[in-house]
DNA sequence: GTCTATAAGTGGATAGAC
DNA sequence: GTCTATCCACTTATAGAC
């Protein structure tokens, strides 16, 4: 009992280090972070943190497998979510509408933003966005819209070059958000701000490779 | 004729140090990078950096002001550039051109992917990002796109929503090169994909919002 | 303008008492 | 597991000799 005590104080402090390191990196970046900067916020000597973690490195690295956790993408992507007869305008909505929910999460949105800061300067974090965050959703979409031709939904054309005309701007707008456009307190209208120009997005995208008058 | 000779010894070293400083920063970071780093390079000592810049952060200025110089946007957008007649795929293509021929140059690149990977560190790169290079780019394809509806080239839509679309993209395959794909030993393969990546993607406003079967 | 010398501070990290 | 004490490498920056 006493030994499970321990156990789960000793884990409670692991995760306040790492929780604090989140805030600190996530708003200063890696490097302008010191482990006195986040031992002060912890509130416990800064040496006491190497009896968790073997260094500021190892820090930076258990954050990256959390952000590895957050995002959980599967190894394959799985088609049969998409069913067979359904709206586009209403399936891309449904499929973005997880990307917003994402953004209401608080954690989230910290290591989101600590990706996009570090982005250039952590091979772990590059790895991970470029081939486990950006590839995978290439190809996730340009099954989609393929499948949407398939159907009749949309007109013909380059499934590939679809998936990067819809997705890039996914892209663009999580930069905007965490690199150019950050604002923590006001994150509710800048939420709002992200559906109405993705929405827009969508009907543009729509109103170009839809069928509408042409199909006639 | 001593003191002309003088100046010139003094302004050479000074930009000696803004162009190594300018390497480091770009390849590194602004944080990871420092005086001595630099001083090592050029070969002179430490403390003699001090005659030049009054300290780190100011050579970081003096490469802000650099960038800006580089781009040397007009605060007045002339739309007199655009000539009445005009096909409109030439006409972006044109227009696009610059932005590729400013990754031919090594110093643009360098002083582009300091922008991008110190946009969230930097307030005066953020300020010169946000409001000298965004804003501007988006009013004045908002502009081209109005006046090719007026001419008839293109489908009637929202012109600001087009710029959107359209400018987007360009932002970004920005931050693709810079903070995601960045090789400079290869950027002739990189210049090429960009190109080819653009072209796409004109191709695809083109083919949406152009006026082909649907005019008749 | 460049050097030496040095100040004064911050950084990551370890040893050992409790 | 947390603390005190300490190390030492590295940082920006200045004063003053040449």
């Amino acid at each position: 009992m006493l030994n499970i005590e321990k156990e789960q104080k000793k884990k409670g402090t692991k995760e306040r280090i790492r929780d604090v390191a989140i805030d600190l990196f996530s708003q200063k970046g890696y490097n302008a972070v010191s482990i006195r900067d986040i031992a002060r916020l912890v509130k416990i000597h800064e040496s006491s943190i190497y009896s968790h973690y073997k260094g500021k490195e190892d820090i930076m690295d258990s954050i990256i497998t959390s952000l590895i956790e957050a995002f959980n993408i599967p190894a394959e992507i799985n088609l049969g979510i998409l069913p067979d007869e359904y709206d586009p305008q209403t399936l891309i909505n449904d499929a973005t509408m997880p990307m917003i929910e994402q953004l209401k999460n608080p954690f989230i949105r910290k290591i989101m933003r600590l990706m996009c800061i570090e982005l250039y300067h952590n091979d772990k974090i590059l790895d991970f966005f470029k081939n486990q965050y950006i590839e995978p959703s290439y190809t996730f979409w340009s099954h989609v819209f393929q499948k949407m031709m398939d159907q009749g939904y949309i007109r013909e054309y380059d499934a590939d070059l679809l998936s990067r005309e819809f997705f890039s701007y996914c892209i663009y707008l999580l930069f905007e958000i965490f690199l150019f456009n950050y604002n923590e307190t006001e994150y509710n209208s800048l939420i709002d701000d992200i559906m109405n120009k993705l929405s827009n997005h969508i009907k543009f995208i729509f109103d170009m490779i839809g069928l509408k008058e042409s199909k006639d």
